[in-house]
DNA sequence: AAGGGCGCACTTTTGA
DNA sequence: TCAAAAGTGCGC
């Protein structure tokens, strides 16, 4: 029989006692199923540094003690870099040692190993399964112990792709822990899980509770009712760094399995770090708000405001600090318990509002679902960029450690500062995407050193010299023109659909997928980490990028226009409608690019440095780049400021409303009346804490919090506030919830926060220090 | 463990 | 007192 399925998850498995993928996923029925395919003999290629021949390869091989898991060696025909290459397949009994004969073999024998991917990544690979779409598969029903679908199969024969379309109706469970300690962090060895609260889209909301200390019966309630609901896809917030790592602790404490996988198996950690659940997708929703660059603090009622959710404004993530405080207080332990149920239905909405892009994102790379969004940009690239090269015929490199250079970047034009009226826009489209294709930037065509090849035969790139030949396409040109053709063609589909069906909302988040991917590629190539590292391509898009703009900006004079301001594939002009159209067809004619009207502003206001603006637009809103009021590690009150003069100075053009709108700030302040989160500013641990070689205030306020008990850890935000004293700030920095307004250095905030951010923009229009109060 | 790129502004600490 | 270094977060 044939089994058509969406695929949610796929793993590694055994089947009679030989290696086999298991794919996870749901059936046409809305059936919740799991297949079994033990086609694929896991191997790997192997291209010797000198001509071999079969059999003497495969004795060698076969006979070698340290390669007993070696079932076979045959020989291929695949390509490396767009050569032809005669490999050896090594066919393996164990998959888990691919990937390391991959890299021994080459290192005893001499020469490269290749595809070094691990079982389920072969499958999705030779396959070409779409992860989060449909595929299909003759199947006959097998019997499987402890695994909970509603139908096991066996795969009769390789299971195929069918189509990206519709994903079907997925069951999604939200859920949050609460736990509480009467000093430092709450500690999984010693201290229970107060409470579950838990949201399912079916709408119910339930808040398991512990009472006496006992939270036995709360992990037990809350894995029997995963394992009743079923769900697909589980989300929480900061789930993979706390709540799954408590979760999995307690139980451990308590000896209970925390069985919350479809085959009852435990949750452990996987690649890029998250915790994964076999069967279903475990998503951390902190992942996704990561990607937002709009939402500065990632919380989940800052993540749900960002999509404009309902329960956005009741919910709240209580600082650790302040935890035990309010657990203590009857009152107060109710709206604890409260806002425990809040944050599982905040993390379910936004699940729900966000699932659609990163459904896509695992369809386009083929990475399942709850690796796509725990995975960053490269990988996701590199997922892509494999089943591409495996389509051509491309050997798939390994990933090494790779010497890595720098190289030049864009340009960015100084800006005219002061305010203009009536400004242009103008945007290259894909610059680097473009530049790659065209000029056919790759590894494969890349000439090396002094090799000769005649002039016409190569394109040299202006400022680094590298050369790239004409023809063939190169792999970068293929994987780039097929995105750019696969945008193309979802963009005709959409054109089809109308703007409130569920296929129309699909599709414009794969093309933001396939956007995404496309864009990427440029950093990729320069990115050690990638298995198509070549520094020469990225640094060629550069040279590239820099040579078109700067030719633009020349033409744009000789066109009489005024260049106000550029930055990489942008310049910013008078909005001059005839010669913006002789620039946009000159660009076209002579460089074979395309540029756009972006935006236009009615007014805009340059400050003296570059990528720091703002200016109101056409469409009435207000823009701003760079400047404090866009940067998360500023307070508010500076950051409100700013805001306030830069509306009055865009929108009502009055200088004088904006001085008075600071100076009114300062006194409010003075007098009191401005509370402690306002003043509250947060910075990043960016590295282990150990490691910082100056005593900056945020690492110092780590410092003390970790001495007293506090887990903070790399990538935590650290908020501070300024007291008053003398000395260095990192002396006087403090978390906000330990500081009464009293003790606040005011006069800071006057002279560091709220004065800079105003005067970064009066000082454009003329107002001193000397027109804000002393 | 840390998981595209480089260019730039700006604050605070450091060290002479 | 001052310049350099460290550190963060932005733009594209």
């Amino acid at each position: 029989m044939k089994c058509r399925f969406f695929l949610l998850d796929v793993n590694e498995g055994r089947w009679e006692g030989k290696p086999c993928a298991r794919f996870w996923g749901i059936d046409e029925e809305g059936k919740r199923i799991l297949i079994m395919a033990g086609q694929i003999t896991p191997y790997f290629y192997f291209l010797p540094a000198a001509p071999a021949d079969r059999d003497s390869m495969r004795s060698r091989l076969m006979q070698d003690k340290k390669f007993g898991m070696v079932l076979d060696v045959t020989v291929e025909h695949r390509k490396l870099l767009g050569k032809d290459e005669v490999v050896f397949k090594v066919l393996c009994s164990d998959p888990a040692l691919v990937s390391s004969y991959c890299k021994a073999i080459p290192k005893i024998v001499g020469g490269q190993g290749f595809d070094d991917l691990r079982l389920p990544v072969r499958y999705m690979t030779d396959c070409r399964l779409t992860a989060c779409g449909w595929n299909e598969c003759e199947v006959e029903p097998i019997e499987i112990e402890g695994v909970r679908v509603d139908g096991a199969y066996l795969a009769t024969a390789l299971p195929y792709s069918l189509s990206h379309d519709v994903p079907p109706k997925v069951r999604i469970l939200a859920f949050t822990t609460l736990a509480v300690a009467e000093k430092g962090s709450a500690k999984p060895e010693v201290d229970p899980v107060r409470a579950i609260g838990v949201a399912t889209d079916s709408g119910e909301v339930e808040l398991f509770r512990t009472s006496a200390d006992d939270d036995l019966t709360t992990l037990k309630a809350f894995i029997d009712y995963v394992e009743k609901y079923d769900p697909d896809i589980i989300v929480g917030f900061e789930s993979t760094r706390l709540h799954w790592p408590y979760l999995i602790k307690r139980c451990k404490q308590r000896k209970e399995a925390l069985t919350m996988g479809r085959d009852s198996s435990e949750p452990h950690s996987s690649v890029f770090g998250h915790v994964s659940i076999i069967g279903r997708a475990n998503l951390d929703l902190s992942d996704l708000a990561s990607g937002i660059f709009e939402v500065k603090v990632k919380t989940i009622e800052n993540t749900a405001t960002f999509f404009q959710l309902p329960s956005s404004d009741k919910v709240r993530t209580v600082d650790e600090l302040n935890r035990y405080s309010l657990w203590t207080k009857d009152e107060e332990r109710r709206g604890l318990l409260e806002n425990t149920k809040l944050v599982a239905k905040a993390c379910l909405v936004v699940a729900q509002a966000a699932i659609d892009y990163p459904m896509q994102l695992s369809a386009i790379t083929g990475l399942p679902l709850d690796q796509v969004i725990s995975a960053a940009v490269g990988f996701r690239v590199d997922s892509y960029f494999i089943r591409q090269a495996h389509q051509i015929g491309e050997l798939i490199p390994t990933k090494n450690e790779q010497p890595f250079f720098t190289y030049q970047g864009a340009v960015v034009i100084e800006p005219e500062s002061g305010t203009h009226e009536n400004v242009a826009v103008l945007d290259f489209t894909s610059m680097y995407p473009s530049l790659m294709r065209k000029y056919n930037l790759s590894p494969d065509t890349l000439v090396k050193g002094d090799e000769k090849v005649s002039a016409g035969l190569v394109y040299v790139i202006p400022q680094v010299g590298h050369r790239f030949r004409k023809e063939p396409d190169g792999f970068y040109r293929i994987v780039l023109t097929s995105l750019i053709e696969n945008r193309e063609a979802i963009k005709r589909e959409m054109e089809n659909q109308t703007s409130d069906s569920t296929t129309y909302k699909v599709l414009k988040e794969r093309e933001r997928a396939v956007k995404m991917i496309t864009n990427a590629c440029y950093g990729y190539a320069g990115w050690a980490g990638a298995r198509w590292y070549v520094r020469e391509v990225a640094e060629s898009a550069t040279a590239l990028g820099r040579e078109t703009i700067t030719k633009t900006i020349e033409k744009a004079k000789l066109l009489g226009m005024n260049i106000i301001y550029g930055d990489t594939d942008s310049i910013f002009v008078t909005n001059d409608a005839h010669k913006i159209n002789q620039l946009i067809d000159w660009v076209d004619s002579d460089l074979g690019l395309e540029i756009r009207v972006e935006r236009r502003y009615v007014r805009i206001l340059f400050t003296e440095a570059m990528k720091r603006y703002a200016g109101l637009r056409t469409d009435g809103g207000l823009g701003f780049v760079g400047l404090e009021v866009v940067r998360g590690d500023w307070s508010d009150i500076a950051r409100e400021v700013q805001e306030e003069v830069l509306v009055h100075v865009l929108k009502d053009q009055s200088t004088r409303m904006a001085i008075e709108s600071v100076n009114e700030m300062i006194q409010r302040l003075r007098r009191g009346e401005v509370p402690i989160a306002k003043l509250t500013i947060r910075k990043t641990l960016t590295k282990p804490i150990e490691k910082y070689a100056v005593r900056a205030p945020h690492v110092e306020v780590a410092r003390q919090m970790m001495k007293e008990g506090w887990d903070m850890t790399l990538g935590d935000k650290v908020a501070y506030v300024v007291r008053k004293g003398s000395g260095p700030l990192y002396k006087r920095a403090k978390p906000p919830n330990r500081v009464r307004l009293e003790e606040v250095d005011l006069e800071y905030y006057v002279d560091n926060q709220i004065k800079p951010a105003a005067l970064r923009i009066l000082e454009l229009l003329g107002v001193d220090e000397g027109r804000l109060l002393a």
